[in-house]
DNA sequence: ACCTTTGCTTGACACTGTCTAAAAGTGTGA
DNA sequence: TCACACTTTTAGACAGTGTCAAGCAAAGGT
């Protein structure tokens, strides 16, 4: 018996009806992500870290799929969570809250690498699910609220404040991607940088995204 | 015995010994990759393609990641064609061979979805094999000889250039894997452009990267 | 007390990647 | 022509995977 990678909160002896055994098999694979990657993702292994039969999370979430794409619904409400963070602590200034909330989108990136992965380009989460849609929709309009309060238009109706949106959103998802996937360790000075110095570095490059006419 | 999903040049009856299975093992990969997905790809499934037995990709590839590898490596050829295409079409102008290339790089992404995936995101190539570096570094090149071409400086010895290097990856980077993720579609005038207009509206984009001084 | 519903376990199945031994083919030297 | 070394490919076994169906254990209502 391996104590070690139990989180069940009965101290791994498996009572038969756990109190909340969908939390608990959430927590189990956020780990399981977390260590394994979207890739070598095992729902047997959730399962085993969660103290219960193999079969279990199944009926709690259908099928691997499905456990997948609610721990990317709840992925997105850290994801807003970082970037409330960064514009929490940001001047009130339009253009400085669009720079933190970039700066917490690269933050989630590299706390969280795994899920991120999972919400932003794996296949292996339902689209189509309402909760996940919802989640991932309100992620999109914090930063199109961003840019109307920086270019006073609404971006689903004026097509130039769109393209600042896009352009904004592929400079931080972009960066985000490529760092974690350790392609921006070509650019050495970045690891020599202290960490205010690397926010005003990326802080700059985000900005880029929106027009100044 | 269905006979669709084979492409062994000897008309699927399977000779003892392949001319080059080496390569015939690669082309099954490369469709089963784009048919199946990263997440989905199986090495069993590549060799019934081919119409091998199921151990003999391993031979030559050691195993799943190796002819992963060795499939991403072949895509960073295609993808650097993928940017010369555009390039070649472009005024001779610094400026516009850059946006062009960034336009090849979208370009790949969505012709070749999953094997930009696996070139990009996926965490079962070997980074540490040599040729699949030196192919994901000649890629690299191009684009600070784009940047060096522009701001007269070698990224590589100026800070401010790399920056601009780092700021059109990250927005042709971030472009790509947003559009093939099917994100961009809330931008629904996007859908409604043509080809040249849209040509036009990702070019705008991705020289914002490069600063004006 | 019984019955129904839900939660969970158990065992089976087909499929996966990897390992091993053996077979099939190729080439070389006598 | 034969014998030998060598590479290429096959075929079988193994542990691991996700999913499904059947059954058991507990809880709640009547």
């Amino acid at each position: 018996m391996s104590a070690s990678p139990q989180i069940s909160p009965t101290g791994g002896k498996s009572s038969y009806l756990h109190a909340d055994l969908h939390r608990l098999l959430l927590d189990a694979a956020e780990i399981e992500l977390a260590q394994k990657g979207v890739e070598k993702f095992s729902l047997r292994s959730v399962a085993k870290r969660a103290s219960v039969s193999h079969g279990a999370p199944a009926h709690h979430f259908g099928n691997v799929d499905g456990l997948l794409t609610a721990l990317a619904t709840r992925g997105y409400a850290r994801f807003i969570a970082a970037q409330d963070r960064r514009e929490n602590l940001a001047e009130s200034c339009p253009r400085a809250k669009l720079a933190a909330s970039g700066l917490g989108y690269i933050d989630f990136a590299t706390a969280h690498p795994a899920l991120f992965r999972l919400m932003f380009t794996s296949e292996r989460t339902d689209k189509s699910n309402p909760s996940l849609a919802d989640a991932a929709n309100a992620a999109f309009e914090k930063l199109t609220s961003h840019i109307e309060a920086i270019q006073g238009r609404d971006p689903h109706r004026d097509q130039l404040a769109m393209a600042d949106v896009l352009a904004c959103w592929g400079i931080a998802h972009g960066l985000a991607d490529l760092m974690i996937s350790g392609r921006l360790g070509r650019a050495t000075f970045l690891a020599q940088m202290d960490a205010a110095e690397r926010d005003a570095f990326f802080s700059d490059i985000i900005l880029r995204g929106i027009t100044t006419s």
